[in-house]
DNA sequence: GGGGCAGCTCGTACGGTGTACGGTATCCGT
DNA sequence: ACGGATACCGTACACCGTACGAGCTGCCCC
């Protein structure tokens, strides 16, 4: 009956649990806000209590981002194009639960689930029979375009924090002269009557998946 | 003969000329190491005479960020395909050579010079003639590739700092099961002997660019 | 000329951070 | 029973962003 969830003081401390607990408190407040005291209160214990586990900050947070990265689907054997959709729009949807991790991502060493994602990534498609070359080419522009829009898109409903984009927009319109930028003008406009334009993820990633296609057909595979 | 780089103590403090020290300090030392006392120091200034001419930390961040994008050449007027490879390359090189911008850039609010960019970005591609919803669509896609591809790319050179990717990714391959990660570690290997994979940037970009031009095709440009 | 005021400069101080260090408590192998 | 390893954590330190208010100018209006 008792919950394991904030300090119960019963429960020993362990790599693991401080990762998890650090993780719920980066997604509730934020990445900035986590410190290494309160994540210790938290745990109902004390702050250089978690040194034992965690070589410092940085080692943590990275421990968090690998743990993160567990989550995301790797992708399925068979059909390449259908798995690597799904892969994506698996991690998409991860870094979009954990807001914080796209941008740890990108400035971190990877701890080994991120490296058996990388791998995964790789030999799917490899094994799709891609040349060489556009492995190496293609696995950049994937795995960019994951955590580049992921990051772009997070920007957008960061701005300021909590409250809903449209009334953001509407006031930085207005601030702004907008009749010296009416093409922004009209795609904050776009931005605040969403819903309808769609996949822009799925739209960017088919543009990437079906070019790495057709660049295959052109010097590999025909080859083959 | 006087330069005025360090702390010519007769120079007026002014907004620009803190911005662009800023600027200077975190090119060479990274975004991290910049604070306030330091670069008072090298203004010859105190601390908290930045703050007549700065908000707060924040705010003089996202000075620095428009100070760097005011360096991007915008698109030309005109084939809009050339024009955009040509900015969209002036955008890789500065965030390239302001290696900690391209991680601002996602997390702030933007200036009035980045809104300027922003702006020639969609009307570029509003000239080009593409449909109201490619526009919408390609802007992300681009823009993302911009500065996704351009973290992702700084990433692999931040690793530990300074000495050369070389020994960093064969320590690494050494450590880890290399066994286990086999096109990880022909990733790795490729990445070591670089040079000739040429000119992935615009590969992924043309790939972008080409996705649009053919979607314009397939439901605007025709029908109009 | 003089008095006031506005604005720049910055010394000091406060509440916060990450974490080094050393002390204590607990357990385990002998 | 006891010695040593291991987990825990209180205290302290250096450093951070920045609030506050005191000093110093230089200008305007009487």
């Amino acid at each position: 009956m008792a919950s394991a969830s904030t300090s119960d003081p019963k429960l020993a401390l362990t790599r693991e649990r401080i990762l998890a607990e650090a993780v719920a408190f980066a997604d509730e407040h934020g990445v900035d806000a986590l410190t290494m005291r309160k994540l210790a209160d938290r745990l109902g214990a004390g702050a250089m209590s978690l040194y034992t586990y965690v070589k410092n900050k940085d080692d943590m947070i990275e421990g968090m981002v690998d743990l993160v990265t567990a989550e995301i689907e790797l992708p399925a054997e068979g059909e390449w194009r259908g798995a690597m959709r799904d892969s994506a729009r698996s991690a998409h949807h991860v870094l979009l639960a954990h807001p914080w991790a796209a941008h740890e991502w990108t400035s971190r060493m990877p701890g080994p689930a991120r490296l058996a994602y990388m791998e995964s990534i790789l030999r799917s498609l490899a094994e799709a029979g891609l040349d060489e070359g556009l492995v190496y080419r293609g696995y950049h522009a994937v795995t960019m375009h994951i955590v580049g829009f992921t990051i772009q898109e997070l920007g957008y409903q960061n701005f300021p924090s909590g409250q809903d984009l449209g009334a953001v927009a509407r006031a930085f319109l207005d601030d702004l002269a907008v009749a010296d930028l009416p093409h922004l003008a009209l795609h904050v406009e776009a931005h605040l009557s969403d819903e309808d334009h769609g996949d822009e993820f799925g739209f960017v990633l088919d543009l990437i998946l079906d070019g790495l296609d057709r660049a295959n057909g052109d010097q590999g595979g025909r080859r083959g």
